[in-house]
DNA sequence: ATCTGATATCTGATATACCAGCTTGCGCGA
DNA sequence: TCGCGCAAGCTGGTATATCAGATATCAGAT
């Protein structure tokens, strides 16, 4: 097998601030100096500045020429956005992975569904959260396309701290699973016509929470 | 208004290599050197290597540490995804721009259908594959979602390199504006499942063409 | 008191210097 | 002749220095 090389300064450097936006240990708008970050982590400002713009392509910082770096700040049309992508990306991985390989697809994703049942009734929540990261990873996975792969693991961070932003609505992981059993079941069906619905109220639902959650957040 | 700022030299590296690497100036394959770029455009290593990693990022260059940059070569499942993944991702673009502004994005496919055969008839072969460029491009305006363009625009550069490499067939630009045609037709009826069947035929017509273009490449 | 403008001090952008891993090939020994 | 090993010269990775733009501050004029 091929030796895996450490990770270079960059690539810590990247996690480091990826995490520190992502669990709000870097407030929103807050501004970020490259020199500021590499006295703190004990690096040069080389790597803190090749870490910075991929944070920029990945959406979670902003970046203007000779002023600096801010963390993102949330607006309402951003989560509509962020949603909207995901509902346009996870249906096209859907179509493509149920053409390649429904029979594996369906058979991962009801493994997944019973994993996660396990760790919601063990209480199990940052399991629970796990596997449902696994599971949107699967759908990718099988549809077997780097490109739409990468256009999506682009925004994950992204996606995960809206998730720790926005305060989640109460029962929301029931609801969860229940739509994450229902998607496994069309899937399983080959109905594309029901996953597309489901995954659309799957998503809708998590919008309106978002934006009602930024309701309470604004006020 | 607010004035334009000069291009960083970043700016100015990353689009000459990329025009480069898109018009076949650098062959496939071709191994890369920060230094050496750095000396041929008289700019130090820092805004290259800058621009290498978007390219990475684009899908031009693959970069393996310690060793360099080299500029990416073609392989027959490369050719399929990058197909694939324009299908997936544009269809899903039509989804969100019919139910955002149907009216008016067909209206401008309409209108761009009607320069594209203008520009064909004149023979403006130049001007017919920019308005083909705009048609796609007027495709993700009106689905209105950042990361959805964002995704798409972050491999133009790889699909035109390929269009570069990879030799048309005959009559390809004839087939090409029916194809168009048609679906700004479908678009004006707002038959979406018209519209996935005509994207799936233009795409798969251009897979076709650029896989039986790739073995005589390589014969 | 307020506005203005020079300036000090931030910032990122770029250049240069240095370090360490990888590759290559030459030379020496079997 | 073949194989091993070492070293030189590549590479990118990182650190540091320098430059230029943006902003905040403060003195002086009104």
């Amino acid at each position: 097998m091929a030796l895996e090389r450490p990770k270079s300064l960059r690539e810590l450097a990247l996690e480091h601030l990826r995490d520190s936006i992502i669990d709000g240990t870097l407030k929103m708008g807050q501004t970020l100096s490259e020199r500021g970050i590499s006295e703190e982590l004990g690096v040069s400002k080389s790597p803190v500045r090749e870490a910075l713009a991929q944070l920029r392509d990945e959406g979670l910082v902003s970046i203007e020429p000779q002023k600096g770096a801010r963390v993102f700040s949330l607006t309402e049309a951003e989560v509509t956005q962020i949603c909207d992508f995901r509902q346009a990306i996870e249906t096209a991985a859907f179509e493509l992975a149920l053409a390649r390989d429904p029979d594996g697809l369906a058979e991962e994703m009801t493994r997944v569904v019973k994993d996660m049942e396990d760790a919601r009734r063990a209480g199990n929540e940052r399991e629970y959260l796990q596997l449902d990261t696994t599971f949107h990873h699967l759908l990718f996975k099988h549809a077997g396309n780097d490109y739409l792969t990468a256009s999506y693991t682009r925004y994950v961070g992204k996606i995960a701290a809206l998730r720790t932003h926005l305060a989640k609505l109460p029962r929301h992981t029931d609801l969860s699973f229940e739509e994450h059993r229902g998607i496994a079941a069309a899937v399983r069906k080959g109905d594309m016509i029901e996953i597309r619905r489901l995954l659309a109220e799957h998503i809708d639902r998590t919008r309106q929470a978002y934006q009602s959650a930024e309701q309470t957040a604004v006020a």
